[in-house]
DNA sequence: GCAGTCATCTAACAAACGTTAGATAGATTT
DNA sequence: AAATCTATCTAACGTTTGTTAGATGACTGC
């Protein structure tokens, strides 16, 4: 049996509160005797464990992104050398999806209350979003570079609509009434060849 | 001169300031006395204008639908009989990419914070919302009459997919240094395409 | 010039906020 | 058995919160 501290299993416990109530109340609406109480403890007792309350929230902002990065990197790494275009990206989508919904409480907190944030917190998270922006644009111009990619399409801007569109299922997929994985396979179409799929002349 | 009573002007500013400011810092972090301040009245006042906090924050999620929905409908309804879809699907993004924008602080409300407010507003606005998502969906299925949307893809998805996309932009595209037109090219032909374009056998 | 409405102000309310200091009980180490 | 460390509690602090009641002065219609 790893010896798990005490301290250690509470902290945890409390950045999972901490991270479902401010998806659910945004930063400001969740007040640090809310968490605690949720938590089974005392408002004064947080701070043995934290400086502040936006130490929590940097910390929940920070798995949040760190979860997700290290999925996304796995499986693309795992892949056999020079995959297909289609299998690339459809591989990164998967992996960001299901890792963005089953850790949604703390995903959330970066895409829903991040722009909502004391300036501190969000600098401090900047350089975090920042890699994984650079993961994504990697993953874009991988996929250029075997040649099937339109050239007519910009990366940031495709990884800014795609991450947009992502993101966003946040908002109303529920993984536990949906198949991820169909999701997935559906976005990844839409990403690679769009409603109506060829383009006209 | 059209007579605009100082009521109604002050209204104006109030919700013209509450937008911006809830769009920065969330509903709880905004507090009524932050809103008056900068609209240049005491925060007892606002009561004369408005019943509550809530109703506030009410009124600005109807008005940033509202000024979408309006925007896309008209846009769509002065196309001429019969579009391909994608002169429909073009019109209809650009439309709701330049509206949405446009009225970024209203429409915002809508993206970041409605998620966090009380239920009993969020259930107030849930009407609006589903008819401007009923809208979209019937230009989807406009353009699916016209044959060349391809069948493999559901409308509810691409509906989702599409406006998770566009809303996302708000995060980051700032009009007054980009051309939404081109954003709006730009999102067009990635929706309709894709990044690869002819999808494989 | 008077009455009434309009738009705002002041002042207060109880409740809740993040945070701190010091006490406390159980476990661990000496 | 004593001393130390760990994790928590209690109780309080000054500030801020949404909201209300009643006063106030400026306009409007008569």
């Amino acid at each position: 049996m790893t010896a798990i501290s005490k301290a250690e299993d509470t902290r945890q416990r409390v950045l999972d509160v901490a991270a479902r109530q401010f998806r659910d109340r945004g930063y400001a609406g969740v007040s640090l005797r809310d968490i605690a109480d949720e938590a089974g403890l005392k408002a004064g007792s947080l701070y043995y464990h934290f400086r502040s309350k936006d130490e929590i929230v940097a910390t929940v902002l920070d798995i949040g992104i760190a979860l997700v990065h290290e999925a996304v990197e796995r499986a693309v790494a795992a892949l056999p050398q020079g995959p297909s275009p289609e299998r690339l990206l459809t591989t990164a989508i998967r992996q960001h999806l299901q890792a963005f919904l089953a850790y949604s409480d703390y995903t959330s907190a970066n895409v829903r209350i991040f722009g909502q944030l004391p300036p501190e917190v969000r600098r401090a998270n900047l350089p975090a979003r920042q890699r994984y922006e650079a993961l994504w644009d990697a993953i874009i111009d991988r996929a250029r570079a075997a040649g099937t990619v339109r050239n007519s399409v910009d990366t940031a801007t495709f990884r800014l609509f795609l991450l947009g569109a992502m993101n966003a299922s946040l908002e109303w997929f529920d993984p536990a009434r949906g198949d991820v994985d169909r999701l997935a396979r559906r976005y990844a179409d839409l990403a690679l060849h769009g409603l109506l799929g060829r383009p006209e002349a």
